[in-house]
DNA sequence: GGTGAAAGGAGTCATCC
DNA sequence: GGATGACTCCTTTCACC
């Protein structure tokens, strides 16, 4: 399936990162259609995968989630870090994110606990049961200034 | 205001954590609770910026932003990093996150561009002219298995 | 791909508990 | 806080272009 977008795809997408419950109808209003056309490419935006889901962002604070930290991991396999290894990170609930990096480190780890308790509990209980994991160089955020997910839409 | 969340509250933000675009209906179906209730609800952990937005994850190889990168900065002041700093940061629409961390660098930066002629275009224009930035040192992503912004919600 | 009509469903608000 | 009912508006499908 191809993803080939026009600028009316991109319109949409770059009103709904940010208001993904902008209803229909309001998304027709905007971009001056009928809103059964707008429907069906907000469809196969989805099926497309471009449109990967849609998230109401939470405040941290809120649900007790007070802790933020970035961890450096380096595993067993060296440069062709194992796929096991990042399986078995993606799967923890407070993992947010699991990236493959370059330089001499080999995943790159944003997490997400109450405190720096359970971020201990959590490197002592499920970290150390992951095989492959040689090392890990933790990075405690005292605050975030900016965070959201918005990307850059460049427009055609 | 008081932020003070009960069982519902949390059932309202672990369903909207994971689809933004469910109706209030639904919702209100899966609560067992009369719509205008639940509507009342959501309306107020909006107002409490406990639900801070609603967006849509975009793909960002679709719209041809190929590169992620996290940068850490160290900054003039030291330990007390200058917030005009930080703020400088989070202006630029290619900067996801900014994080004032612990340990010797002062930020973490999380940046996405579409290649690294972008990227480097990015540091010299942009992260040059931040006035009180001493170094850098950038970490490029090759692959990213994981990457959500849902949080682990502990019910009562 | 887009339009417009039509039916069923959802959003919203005043009112009552 | 939550429920009900009523009105309006939206969603979704489908025939047609």
């Amino acid at each position: 399936m191809d993803i080939t977008l026009d600028n009316i795809d991109l319109q949409i997408l770059e009103l709904m990162q940010n208001n993904a419950r902008i209803s229909n109808a309001d998304l027709a209003r905007e971009l001056n259609m009928a809103a059964s056309a707008v429907l069906e490419r907000v469809k196969k935006l989805e099926q497309k995968k471009v449109i990967l889901r849609y998230n109401a962002a939470i405040s941290p604070q809120a649900v007790n989630q007070k802790l933020l930290a970035f961890i450096f991991i380096k595993s067993q396999e060296g440069f062709t870090c194992s796929t096991n290894t990042a399986d078995a990170l993606s799967a923890l609930p407070e993992v947010q994110e699991v990236h493959h990096i370059a330089g001499e480190d080999c995943f790159l780890v944003k997490v997400r606990t109450e405190d720096s308790a359970s971020l201990m509990a959590l490197m002592r209980n499920s970290l150390k049961q992951i095989p492959g994991i040689l090392s890990t160089k933790t990075t405690i955020v005292l605050e975030t200034v900016k965070e959201q997910q918005q990307l850059v839409i460049l427009k055609k």
